[in-house]
RNA sequence: GUGGGCGUAGCUCAGUUGGUAGAGCCCCGGAUUGUGAUUCCGGUCGUCGUGGGUUCAAAUCCCAUCGUCCACCCCA
């Protein structure tokens, strides 16, 4: 058997390296305690509104993103991570959580009859090429909100998110971006006549717009192409064709915004991109953050629920992107210092039956003082590397654990920071610390 | 999917017209057999992204491929 190894090919194969997967990205140490900060602000507000969590699985049937998304979307026809499971039945990694969401809320009755206010966060996943703010499986928090019609959902998820925002200090870099879609009639009827127009002055059109005309009109009218936007100076506004219901609707949230205090520039060219939204729309974008610059959108999706089977039910909702909202936080530096996680002691020994003495002292201080962060040294090697690695560790105190020590039943403490030592009885340990940190 | 930049030690990077692979940081040991972060001395660490080609000789030149970053597209 071990002649195997021998053989240079075998050698190479067995031993090249395994990396991750392309545009799937290990969140290091030195970056979780950004998440966790950014996770905590994010459940706190969602606390402060009462929306409740909910958990759905990663995986679902590929047929509800294609119901849900649009089957003539990027995200449908080349970005799924689709897969047949052993039974043969078509499986897919979810893209994005909304129609997640509303499959598990119809499945399990939460939204019959009912108004819902929920929230999840986790990976999704869709085949793009990577670049800065955008990975192959990315985080999401999402919020959706069931069963209400009015303005007034639609105004409370955008001061929720303009909350957060506030309170993580990034309010002035973000710009509330907002637009009616109307309903899906009205946009159905500007549609057809914006193609027909489109259509009179196709050669006029730069390429990706001239392929949009086909799979997504409402997207030409956010084209970057100059030549495009000349045409376009003369083209049908959504404006024209919008119902009297949306128009109420749109004006009211506007006015609800404008009392709140929040600020926002309506974009007649915001269109987003899944197939399911219609009425409000909005997303909330920065500068800082190159290409990438969109952190959170979402919108009103009333005909969801009833395409995906339910009955007809208003829903308003949006996601954010939890690693821009990472990259923009760093960026404008704007996370506290105190969100890293630092020891309060780093306790060293001489000898065996010392080192037996420090764990269980270690346990003794975990005990009296559960806030206490305390590390015992572990693996061995000399006094002086153990100290070494007190001084590297980050905590304020060292303590030392010697034959002199335990007999006298105290542990020498060392301030790390100043040098001075002192020594303490085991008894009084945990208060001392915590007095001292 | 399209276009451009970049791949050398764990990290940040040097490497001249092709001629024996380097520095700093980190890590380990010692100066100080029970006191770190400063100082001094010593040490470990490399499929030069991968595969081919040219050459007496390739990190360096050529081809392919993969990865990464940025932009387009798309989107959170």
């Amino acid at each position: 058997m071990s002649g195997v190894w021998n053989s240079p090919q075998l050698r190479e194969v067995v031993l090249a390296r395994i990396k991750a997967i392309r545009g799937m990205n290990d969140i290091l140490p030195d970056q979780t305690p950004v998440w966790m900060y950014l996770e905590d602000k994010i459940k706190s507000v969602l606390n402060a509104y009462g929306y409740q969590q909910i958990r759905m699985p990663i995986v679902e049937q590929t047929d509800l993103f294609k119901r849900s998304i649009g089957e003539v979307t990027d995200i449908v026809e080349k970005e799924m991570y689709t897969f047949d499971d052993r039974n043969g039945e078509s499986l897919t990694l979810r893209p994005e959580g909304t129609a997640c969401c509303v499959r598990a809320g119809e499945e399990h009755g939460l939204l019959y009859n009912q108004t819902q206010r929920l929230w999840y966060m986790g990976p999704m996943f869709r085949y793009e090429k990577p670049q800065k703010g955008r990975y192959r499986q990315f985080h999401q928090v999402g919020v959706e909100t069931f069963g209400m019609n009015g303005p007034d959902i639609d105004a409370e998820v955008i001061l929720l998110s303009a909350r957060l925002w506030k309170e993580l200090g990034i309010l002035d870099e973000l710009e509330l971006q907002i637009n009616t879609l109307a309903s899906n009639e009205a946009r159905a009827e500007y549609k057809s006549a914006l193609v027909e127009y489109l259509k009179g002055h196709f050669d006029q059109l730069d390429e990706d717009s001239q392929r949009r005309l086909e799979t997504n009109p409402l997207r030409v009218l956010d084209s970057k192409s100059p030549q495009t936007q000349a045409v376009l100076k003369d083209a049908p506004s959504l404006m024209d064709h919008i119902d009297d219901e949306s128009k109420q609707h749109f004006d009211e949230l506007l006015a609800r915004l404008d009392k709140a205090g929040v600020n926002y520039v309506v974009n007649p060219t915001l269109v987003r991109g899944l197939d399911y939204y219609c009425k409000t729309v909005f997303e909330w974008v920065t500068t800082s953050l190159g290409a990438q610059g969109t952190v959170c959108a979402g919108g009103r999706y009333d005909g969801l629920v009833e395409q995906l089977g339910g009955r007809s039910t208003p829903a308003v909702g949006f996601a954010m992107g939890v690693e821009r909202l990472v990259l923009l936080l760093e960026t404008l530096n704007v996370v506290p210092a105190s969100v890293k996680q630092t020891l309060d002691v780093y306790i060293t020994s001489m000898g065996d039956n010392a080192a037996i003495i420090a764990m269980t002292l270690a346990e003794q201080l975990r005990d009296q003082q559960a806030s206490l962060r305390v590390q015992l040294h572990c693996g061995g090697g000399s006094f002086k590397s153990q100290m070494k690695k007190a001084g590297n560790s980050g905590a304020k105190f060292a303590i030392i654990l010697g034959d002199q020590e335990i007999e006298q039943q105290v542990a020498a403490v060392k301030n790390l920071q100043e040098g001075e030592q002192s020594s303490v009885a085991f008894a009084d340990l945990a208060q001392y610390l915590v007095d001292n940190a």
